[in-house]
DNA sequence: CTCCTATTACTACATTTGTAGTGGTACTGT
DNA sequence: ACAGTACCACTACAAATGTAGTAATAGGAG
């Protein structure tokens, strides 16, 4: 399933706030600061039926007249699928060189680094 | 500066061969195994006009008749780039879940995982 | 019960993207 | 010098995407 990025801006949302309704994300997306971007609450509302008809979500119910939506796929099925042909069109494959520039670029405070040290070890292991 | 898959493939290939026609370009794309699908050469020339235009390559010398071109933008910039919305939509803006999937769902040798180590080893004295 | 409003289903439309054809012509081999 | 070919610039077009308007109506407020 490939689904377009405003798409997966929904399915980001949806995955916090399941199950609401179209005007429930539209509310949240407005909500967001960080991005000054308005937009119409009949275009979340196609976004949401081009999720619903891609098979990504689902109806639950209803809450009066609105209809009461949830997902179907997870977050880590579509980030797998999406993955792949990231990594490829940015490190040509190079998990190494993708994993070295999150630790490089990205803050990450002492706990996380403790983590992920824990999880290479044991990778180390297998 | 925003590309598409298709165009990034071709940036891809442009940043191993450059510089290089879009002919070139074309021959490695066919030969390419892995992927199956062919592309005819108009295609790829397309794609080709469509990075100059947006300022992503340039014209940078002829080769007979053929125009040899070579990238603007580096590889770095256009993943910093893309990288912030990228983890947005996957992950939350959260780096460590990022790289935690990463390290577990990649194939890492022990040099890698010690390569690793020591960079996340780094980042903590900071 | 009636009216208002929030929602729905549907339609619309400009852009971007993937994909390729066409017509013209600058080189190249003979 | 001529023909063939490879390459260019331009155009085309369907599908996907971002964005939103419209008509109809179910539910809630009074």
């Amino acid at each position: 399933m490939k689904l377009s990025d405003f798409e997966m801006d929904i399915m980001q949302l949806l995955w916090q706030e399941e199950p609401c309704t179209a005007s429930q994300l539209h509310k949240v997306l407005l909500a967001d600061k960080q991005k000054d971007k308005k937009v119409a609450y009949t275009t979340v509302k196609t976004i949401v039926d081009r999720l619903e008809h891609k098979g990504a979500i689902e109806r639950c119910g209803h809450e009066g007249r609105a209809i009461v939506f949830r997902t179907i796929v997870t977050q880590d099925t579509l980030s797998e699928q999406a993955m792949p042909s990231f990594m490829q069109r940015f490190f040509k494959g190079n998990s190494r060189s993708l994993i070295a520039h999150f630790i490089k670029e990205e803050k990450l405070n002492d706990e996380d680094i403790e983590y992920l040290q824990t999880l290479l070890k044991n990778k180390k292991l297998d």
